[in-house]
DNA sequence: CGGGCTAGTGTCAAATCTGACAGTTGGCTA
DNA sequence: TAGCCAACTGTCAGATTTGACACTAGCCCG
């Protein structure tokens, strides 16, 4: 399976094989969403699912991603969440919205890497999740969903954020370090024994390759998108 | 388990029950390293373990952290890995002196969040990790280390990055996001229809509290404590 | 009702950044 | 050997930031 999952290069494809596995592990229904790290004023956001197309339509129209509970879980915690009434309780319509969509038993591990937020759901219309369940198949579970957001986050990322793909130099990557540690220009020449010019030479690259207006965006993107570490 | 995780509010207390619950599991020995987000140039460690003293020195002294396979994989990915003749291939004598200390058989599991990225490791001198022993102790190795990260980065963090608690207002919080997405202080002036000179006010403040010397830190910060989210 | 807090505003000088001009040096490769 | 590229350097004008001075308006609380 695993194996599956790092042969093919198409985000619906990985989805797809996602989805299988899900299957097998006793789920009809899953939905992988991710949150990029950028842009900060308006992360972008992408989502697959195979739920009820009625349901995406009316999630969609209702703004239910700024409501839905689980995903305000994913994006503050690590932790994996089995649907409850309690997790619900400030958003009971949407529950019970969902619940008439078939959407009942249902199970979220979010997860995160340098590009971004991800949350693999997988929920069913029968069947609580029970805990020999958990016991059987709950390490599946989780490593499906950190499987599954390793390859899909990697894929999309390039797609939505095409500054992920850029390649900085040795030496743009350390002048960009310095400048987020707060250096001037001026600072980092002494540190690195050239003239401010040449600082300011890679620093000019850098925001070229990162397509950036300022050194500030080429910092904080490099250093969001993992650049820097 | 779990709560008493939640409950204790010093680290040191807290990798005691770790450890408490790790030899619960089968564990004689285990670790737990925290990489923070900053600063960039030269970012934090910090390290808790009950490994051989004489270990511990000998990993200090060799700067066996910049060599062990399973913290540059800790750093890379957030899948788990188990220890293996394969994943020390390139520090064969790392891995024969680890050995020699007793720790044989193990396995880490990274985990990342706002705080840093983390690592927790469980070892023992006999007895391989079985399939069968994945199978009924994988989850719970799974979320020990989940919550022993969630727990202690967030105390440690704020010890050793005293700006991660830093209470940003709203406005601040906005004006830090448009900062971070290339706007200058008179093209937020105009977004947000007040004065650049009011833009200038809240990014100062922002500074202040963030304890940056000018806003690429700020935002540089800020972006990475997870404020900007 | 006064004190403290947050949000907002003005002005000005010095420091810093950005973009555009124009080059050198050294290593790699066709 | 010629061509290409990365790293490096110089100069300069105009935009932007930073720090320091001082001030108003509205809200909450003791």
């Amino acid at each position: 399976m695993l194996h599956a999952l790092s042969v093919v290069n198409n985000e619906q494809e990985l989805f797809g094989i996602v989805t299988a596995y899900a299957h097998n592990l006793g789920f009809d229904n899953c939905a992988y969403g991710l949150c990029m790290p950028l842009p900060l004023t308006q992360p972008k956001f992408a989502i697959f699912n195979n739920y009820p197309v009625d349901w995406q339509k009316k999630y969609q129209e209702s703004g239910y991603l700024a409501v839905d509970p689980s995903v305000q879980h994913g994006l503050r915690s690590v932790m994996p969440v089995i649907w409850s009434d309690h997790l619900f309780d400030t958003a009971r319509e949407f529950w019970e919205d969902a619940c008439s969509f078939g959407l009942k038993f249902g199970w979220a591990q979010p997860c995160r890497n340098e590009n971004g937020i991800g949350m693999l759901t997988l929920a069913r219309s029968a069947q609580p999740i029970s805990d020999s369940e958990l016991q059987d198949n709950g390490l599946k579970m989780a490593w499906l969903a950190q499987a599954a957001h390793l390859r899909i986050s990697r894929l999309l990322v390039h797609k939505l954020l095409p500054e992920a793909g850029a390649q900085l130099s040795d030496r743009e990557i350390e002048i960009l370090r310095w400048t987020g540690d707060g250096k001037t220009s001026g600072e980092i020449a002494d540190i690195l024994n050239v003239t401010e010019r040449t600082v300011n030479f890679h620093i000019g690259n850098a925001m070229h390759k990162l397509n950036a207006c300022n050194k500030i965006v080429a910092v904080v993107r490099a250093a969001m998108l993992g650049m820097l570490s």
